[in-house]
DNA sequence: TAAAAAACTTGAACTACTTCAAGAAAAGTT
DNA sequence: AACTTTTCTTGAAGTAGTTCAAGTTTTTTA
């Protein structure tokens, strides 16, 4: 496995080395290849990807055939769909690789095995997903209360870096506008 | 303390007779009064309400002074900012009293102390903020593919009992319309 | 139980976006 | 280097919603 992780989790709480030893024996990583899906819409959910190298994305498509992104995920990102996950539901969603990527994919009893091995680790998810359950708030302030033009901004002012990794498609529907306005935007016709 | 939150842990985790003398101790149930605000814009938010009875909401006032809701909370949900509560930072939101409501409120410090003292509750706060960020997920999938008659029955679908509750301004302003473009969905002239 | 405040309704005018269709540019493949 | 596929751009026409203003109904308060 690599490090990422590790530290990841270490900013949250203190590792022995007797249970980094148990992470480092229980994980490993794995190579995802652009467009690759690793969830797809009807399946249920068993698995959680932290994201150690890439980008990947959750995607619905929607009753006109087109795909609409929910959710990026790049380095040092936690990636699955929760609600499948935990109610043995299936998915309603498309989890795939935009970029080649490197993560970890962790079985849902892997997980499960190492929750009880190191329940320290509780408090690691247990705060990273009230952080990301915040941030999700915020995403909805924010697709409530900007126009299609600001949240074009206020993104691009956040993660310039990222809207020159992705398609602008992508960008345009994560925002929830089509690709075309986002073109206008961008060139300064609207 | 009232049972309701005791009971709400114990569909995730066990607790034994002595954890739950110590969660009797350290919480208290606080009545709150319907349009009394617990969190305001621009204060550090360092409180989780867990509702016992009632109804509170998460609002945000607009750049043309309109409140718009984003979330609501009823019987055995958490409310709170969880971005200003882990970063210390000033929220964006207000929280609200929908109706007058009966909460167990916590404070961050007691908080932190009793999750020392049972680590297992890491646990239980971890499951929830999973399912609350996979609910927030499938509300951003709503918002994207229904237009706003179709979250306007889907909703009164879900949860007729509680359209009843609360006033249809809100539940416009959270399903993201107009109360006006409401009244006019209900009376079937769109 | 009257008065005040809050919530809901209605129609008309407006607008921020979408959709469609076609072409151009860029990126990926052999 | 040529071909294919993917991504981006542009304008014209359409529409799902908003905004405004005024009136009505319901709920709360004194």
């Amino acid at each position: 496995m690599h490090t990422s992780l590790l530290q990841h989790i270490q900013k949250h709480i203190n590792l022995e080395p007797s249970e980094i030893d148990i992470l480092e024996s229980a994980l490993s990583i794995s190579k995802i290849k652009k467009k690759e899906l690793v969830l797809q819409e009807g399946q249920v959910c068993n698995t959680i990807y932290f994201i150690i190298k890439g980008c990947m994305r959750q995607y619905i498509i929607n009753s006109k055939g087109a795909e609409q992104t929910l959710q990026f995920g790049i380095e040092n990102w936690w990636i699955t769909d929760y609600l499948s996950y935990h109610n043995h539901i299936p998915s309603h969603f498309y989890i795939q690789a935009v970029e080649n990527s490197i993560v970890v994919a962790i079985e849902k009893t892997t997980l499960e095995a190492i929750l009880i091995e190191i329940p320290k680790l509780e408090r690691y998810f247990r705060i990273v997903s009230q952080k990301s359950f915040g941030a999700a708030q915020m995403r909805i302030k924010f697709l409530f209360t900007m126009s299609a033009e600001e949240r074009y901004h206020h993104f691009n002012n956040l993660h310039p870096e990222f809207v020159q990794r992705v398609p602008q498609y992508m960008i345009a529907s994560y925002l929830d506008f089509s690709a075309e306005f986002m073109s206008k935007i961008r060139a300064g016709k609207v």
